[in-house]
DNA sequence: ACTATGTCCTGCGAGC
DNA sequence: TGCTCGCAGGACATAG
């Protein structure tokens, strides 16, 4: 399940290899359709663009659009992959995997593929996307605090507002929380600002780790070159339900939050 | 203006 | 062995 840093690492690895490339073609599934804009206005925008960057903002993937003729506005597109969209660069030749979405064939010969089993995944295209909440290897302490005080869900529920911040999901929260020693379930408001300032640290060195790593491989997350992440294997909570804590023994608990699985130590988190 | 909950969707693993 | 069933979860809709 892709989360900033799986996002970010697929976005660089994209823009490593489809950066300048032009999109010559463009074919949409039918089906029930994982979008958001209409398939036609997706197709006609992508039409013949080079792309000039591929980016992340938030859990999105962000395809700067130039217009390879010289007189079109600048367009975006952005994919948002859900849970288990994967987004492949491959020779024409390659057989189509099953869910397959979308096929983008560019001038360089390759395809541009977007898979997505379960359909949570989704394109749309904009002029230009803005994300809706702050980036959190971005935001500022003060800002962080400010985003949080007042709120009376669970500091969980509110991790995963991508209002507030863009790019936290269920793992990194989870991991964030343990690593600043705040149980899940507190009320973001009830946070003094030393645990606000904890969180805050701990949240950009969880993404920040993750992200050196290439992500979490959970499921069957692959970047865009085929490689997994190895952020799993420093997981302290997240699908460590009843193993014992690696600070203090303790068995990991597991409890449902907001529909959300949320692990945690019950000694060191409080 | 917040907050809580249900829904979407398919693959997989647990359990019988 | 082969089947059923429930879970996984991000974003959004809906209701309170």
């Amino acid at each position: 399940m892709p989360e900033l840093p799986e996002v970010e690492t697929i976005a660089r690895g994209l823009a490593k290899r489809i950066s300048g490339d032009v999109i010559e073609s463009v074919w949409l599934g039918s089906k029930p359709e994982p979008l958001k804009s209409s398939a036609a206005e997706i197709a006609a925008t992508l039409q013949a663009r080079r792309i000039s960057t591929v980016r992340r903002a938030g859990k999105h993937i962000v395809f700067d659009l130039e217009s390879a003729g010289g007189r079109n506005t600048p367009a975006q597109w952005i994919v948002h992959l859900g849970m288990t969209g994967s987004l492949l660069v491959c020779a024409p030749g390659v057989e189509l995997e099953k869910h397959t979405h979308a096929v983008l064939q560019l001038a360089s010969g390759r395809e541009l593929r977007f898979v997505d089993p379960r359909r949570f995944g989704r394109l749309s295209v904009f002029e230009k996307f803005e994300a809706p909440g702050t980036e959190p290897l971005q935001v500022a302490l003060d800002d962080f605090v400010a985003l949080f005080h007042k709120r009376k869900t669970p500091i969980k529920s509110a991790l995963l507002n991508q209002g507030l911040l863009s790019g936290v999901g269920n793992i990194y929260a989870d991991e964030a929380l343990f690593r600043a020693r705040i149980r899940p379930r507190r009320r973001a408001s009830s946070l003094t600002r030393d645990e606000l300032r904890r969180l805050h640290n701990a949240l950009r060195r969880v993404l920040t780790e993750a992200i050196r790593l290439g992500g979490s491989s959970v499921s069957d997350y692959v970047d865009a070159d085929g490689e997994e992440g190895f952020f799993q294997l420093k997981h302290r909570v997240y699908g460590r339900e009843g193993k014992p804590c690696l600070v203090c023994k303790t068995p990991i608990k597991r409890i449902v939050i907001a529909g959300r699985s949320s692990h945690y130590c019950p000694r060191c988190q409080r």
